[in-house]
DNA sequence: TGAATTAGTCAAGTAAGGTTGACTAATTAC
DNA sequence: GTAATTAGTCAACCTTACTTGACTAATTCA
């Protein structure tokens, strides 16, 4: 066999694998989405320092208030690096931590009025990044997007994929 | 004005936000995708200490081999960081230093057979990903997906977006 | 031919994003 | 009422994925 290092053919095949992959496009869109997504956050909020972990904490922060306990059940990492974290975005004035009425030991952690007004600001954002993407790509383009993404997403969650 | 946290409108609005999003939902394919992909890869190699980082390289190293200085720059990080990725590799035997010929300080990183045959299959594994997505989400939405993603990445490399 | 540049290595340091273990204070289970 | 559990903090440590600075050896510039 001819060693497939220096096969033109070979080479040829790498090559064009590398140019189609749909998942190779899936990986790099998302990568470049999220550092606008970051950077439009660190705008809305004016928090240059904000990094991406802080912004993961935001989703499981109920508005009622959340525990730091129930944050780390649910981001699947450790209370006491959740802990770090809330440190950090109560120093920026994003959340706060009230006494909870129900378990003397415990504190929920909200948002501060300009950390929901700086989240909606974001989501706001965000949407508007999607409506210039609508703009640049079709409507349909973008229906067909969403759906075909929530299906991937599905079938990922699903483990369909990892049993092979 | 109600305080945003605590009004019953802006909670919905804020959950009806982030289920809708197809930049969240794109996030989170990205990754999962990523993760089954490197499963694989651990697989195809049968290494199961490969990282990601060590991933990134592979598509800079052209088969005829190219220099350290050369991935670095491609990678555009310190030519000391790809140095320690190439140790790791070279160590896992997927890559080998060979001189260059054309210059005595240089050394061409290359693939092994076994790293190339590797890399091969890991790209066949991929594809083998892509075949169950389609047989899941139907061929004409794959290639829907195709297009937008391609159409997507360029409108984000182009910074039309970082303008505003 | 000598000076400046370049390829790669060695060593140390840094920041992010965690982990584990030990502890206090409050709560719940029996 | 006491024992076991739970919420949260403090401190130390770890890995990943880099960086910077200093160095050697080979090459290119003038």
């Amino acid at each position: 066999m001819v060693s497939p290092t220096y096969n033109p053919q070979f080479r040829a095949e790498l090559d064009r694998r590398k140019q189609q992959s749909v998942l190779q496009l899936l990986f790099r869109t998302a990568r470049l989405t999220n550092e606008l997504s970051l950077a439009r956050a660190q705008g809305a909020l004016k928090l240059p320092n904000l990094r991406a972990a802080h912004l993961s904490v935001f989703p499981h922060i109920d508005l009622e208030g959340t525990r730091s306990t129930e944050l780390a059940r649910r981001m699947d990492i450790s209370k006491q690096a959740v802990g770090q974290l809330l440190d950090e975005l109560e120093g920026f004035g994003v959340i706060q931590r009230a006494k909870d009425p129900a378990d003397g030991r415990a504190r929920l952690v909200q948002f501060t009025e300009r950390g929901a007004l700086g989240m909606l600001t974001g989501l706001k954002l965000l949407e508007g990044v999607e409506d210039q993407m609508t703009t640049h790509l079709g409507k349909k383009s973008m229906q067909d997007l969403h759906r075909t993404l929530l299906k991937l997403d599905q079938l990922l969650s699903s483990g369909a994929l990892r049993g092979e």
